[in-house]
DNA sequence: CAGTGGTCTAGACCACTGG
DNA sequence: CAGTGGTCTAGACCACTGC
């Protein structure tokens, strides 16, 4: 900021935001102003300000709002863009990302056929097994930082591409942020889930971590998958998080891949 | 550039840059000055005008040198920083990104240990098993652009860590790029090798596509990995690209997952 | 202290979208 | 056509590094 004044937000409609400054003197840990907004913005995603798939405000409105230039609230989105919280669309606006669009509907899964590309076998087929409210095990609360014996959703299901069942997904949900979903509601929602957790219940998933091993089929997963006990599958361990960071959802799948590979880049 | 002269390079020392503009006409594919820029900046890497490790000119000589203002060359340097290919260092410079630095040593090994960390089981201990000149299958020349049939470099070697064999790898290299490169040479060499390959064959590995399944161990896992035959491993193949967007490697590798895991972050 | 990258502003104009 | 994001410039100052 320099020569100009602090930036400082006046009263408006909306809930006041917190006094923003550079904090010129000597701070130990020095954050530059774009890096604030950021926060700005995010706490505004976090509190469902705008939902997803919604259009933000544009970046002069936010701007005037955050009293700052146009061009450090444009760094603010820049980085919230290239972390795919916001989706930046030329001519049109700014908009909160979502799960429920076509072409990111499986952003988090990278398992593709052998030949022809991600789709081409015509869309998932989901059969949901199993679901069920339990507790939480000592490794379920450990990965959803719960505590153990809390109540959590259960769910087991089958995803088949082209006919044939490829995955084994095992999931957990705490049922506390999840209050009203009920096993029979997860067990006749046949769409994508992470939608699902969007529109009901404005839980969105940003981030993941994936812990993948190979492991020997057992009697479950030659029941399912249909494939012979100690056949290798792609074991996939998921923590889903939110824009809070916190772990929403643990999920375990079971990767056929005769047919199908799990597709990673290096950059 | 609007009102402003196109950027036109002058005759320097170095080899003349190619003439730059917005072609403001109805040109069918607009390219926005950064982005050439980015591309002259591409050029020189690949034609090593700056070495791996080495300082790149500042952001002043570079705009000056183009005939862009500072922002833009920020904004091109800023996206090849964001693809690891330089790398910025406050008060010091930009630098070529480079596999020889301690920290990026691993970037492209995904496998973690399920105690401790990334390297906490102290350096990894690399065996060549086998070394020598072959010809390319029809499979390694598809993946390399070869012809079947062409000469390739192929190598197999264990890494161990903690003691311990946990990867089996195979590689294939095209043996004209590696022009020098003798079965002797890489046998004996213990350091990784993207580091030779930069230092000796100005080749620098930059991006790789992996494609991931679970399989079981034959005999020879059984030897040098020390696993039962039969036991799932993970297969990890993989396919290194250069500057120049060149597949340069396949690499076959083939990791025990009893104790470690792939790890892989979902944005 | 000079030199580097990093931040911030202000203003102009371009490209794209939709009514 | 107005409104949006996207590009580009020029200039000022800040933060960090090493001599």
């Amino acid at each position: 900021m320099q020569t100009f004044p602090d930036p400082v937000i006046e009263s408006t409609l909306l809930p006041p935001e917190p006094i923003i400054s550079l904090a010129s003197s000597a701070t130990p840990a020095f954050s530059p102003l774009y890096q604030q907004i950021k926060g700005l913005i995010l706490n505004s995603l976090r509190a469902g300000e705008w939902k997803p798939g919604e259009m933000i405000p544009s970046e002069m409105d936010l701007a005037v709002r955050f009293h700052v230039s146009q061009g450090t609230v444009r760094k603010a989105i820049d980085e919230l863009a290239a972390e795919n919280l916001l989706l930046r669309r030329q001519g049109k606006g700014t908009f909160v990302a979502t799960h429920a669009e076509q072409q990111v509907q499986f952003r988090f899964l990278k398992l593709v056929p052998d030949s022809g590309t991600r789709g081409s076998e015509g869309p998932a087929q989901r059969d949901i097994i199993e679901c069920k409210r339990s507790r939480a095990t000592a490794e379920v609360a450990r990965a959803l930082a719960l505590r153990t014996g809390d109540t959590v959703l259960q769910a087991r299901r089958v995803l088949s591409f082209g006919g044939a069942p490829i995955i084994l997904e095992d999931i957990w949900l705490p049922a506390a942020p999840f209050k009203g979903l009920t096993a029979e509601q997860l067990a006749n929602y046949h769409g994508p889930m992470y939608a699902l957790f969007e529109t009901e219940f404005n839980v969105r998933m940003v981030r993941a971590e994936e812990k993948i091993r190979a492991i020997p089929a057992s009697a479950v997963h030659e029941q399912l998958l249909k494939v012979a006990q100690g056949t290798p599958l792609l074991s996939v361990e998921r923590v889903a998080y939110t824009y809070r960071d916190e772990p929403m959802e643990l999920r375990r799948g079971y990767y056929r891949t005769d047919t199908h590979y799990y597709q990673n880049t290096l950059g």
